[in-house]
DNA sequence: AAGACTTACAACCGCCATCGC
DNA sequence: AGCGATGGCGGTTGTAAGTCT
């Protein structure tokens, strides 16, 4: 098979000139569901839709079946309590949506992957940007009872999840001359280097800042 | 009203692990 | 042990519906 790959590039799953594609209708919903509940999956899904009338790849009909056909599948909106376990186990284990999903009764691999990508992740981006550019501002003349800190300011939304701690924040130039990345406490801060306060936005954006952020969360 | 833009989610793609031969 | 077939999974894309201008 290697060499074939290699030759031809991977070979297809199924032939994709004679599977249909695309949404799938109200006929073939029943089709597929009728099917798997009298004869169950057989433990071949390539074979599957053959023997169930199917024009569809295999991999499209284990799809359709686990994500929304599947008995005791939940298709409404998530809760705050799971929107709070989601981040919860994202921050513990990352983007293993099938062990996120699997606490989750009734709900999907897909469905939380998509619910994460489309809601919580953007939210919590939002939030944590929000959180610097009004924390990001020359700080007032120091204080002696107590080093300013940024504080953890979480809306009443559907998440709750919190950082994990507040970093000691580092003084800033009363001046406007620029941000410079030796002013920020490494330990806390360190990835910032090089960046400054016009990239910032950008930063924001960058994957790596998302894992140090998430990698801030502690358990709800 | 209509086109542009955004959002949400269904579906597909392709890699990797596992299993049986 | 090696190979091919298949299932499982995470990442990505396509697109319908909603919203904005």
């Amino acid at each position: 098979m290697l060499v074939r790959e290699l030759r031809m590039g991977r070979a297809p799953c199924c032939d994709k000139a004679n599977v249909k594609r695309g949404p799938w209708s109200l006929e073939e919903d029943t089709a597929l569901k009728r099917y798997i509940e009298e004869n169950g999956s057989g433990g071949n899904w390539i074979a599957l839709p053959k023997k169930a009338g199917l024009r569809r790849c295999g991999k499209s009909c284990r799809l359709r079946w686990l994500n929304y056909l599947r008995p005791n599948i939940k298709h409404g909106c998530f809760t705050e309590e799971e929107d709070d376990l989601i981040c919860s186990l994202y921050k513990k284990i990352g983007s293993r949506w099938s062990a996120i999903a699997s606490k989750l009764p009734g709900r999907t691999d897909n469905h939380v992957k998509n619910h994460w990508n489309t809601k919580l992740k953007k939210r919590v981006m939002e939030e944590q940007a929000s959180l610097f550019n009004t924390s990001y501002k020359p700080l007032p003349p120091p204080l002696e009872i107590s080093q300013p800190r940024l504080q953890t300011v979480r809306s009443s939304t559907s998440i709750n999840c919190q950082p994990i701690s507040t970093p000691s924040w580092p003084e800033l130039p009363s001046s406007d001359e620029g941000l410079n990345a030796s002013m920020w406490n490494e330990a806390d801060f360190g990835f910032l280097s090089g960046f400054d306060f016009e990239s910032i936005t950008d930063l924001l954006n960058s994957p790596r800042f998302e894992a140090v952020i998430t990698s801030m969360w502690i358990d709800a």
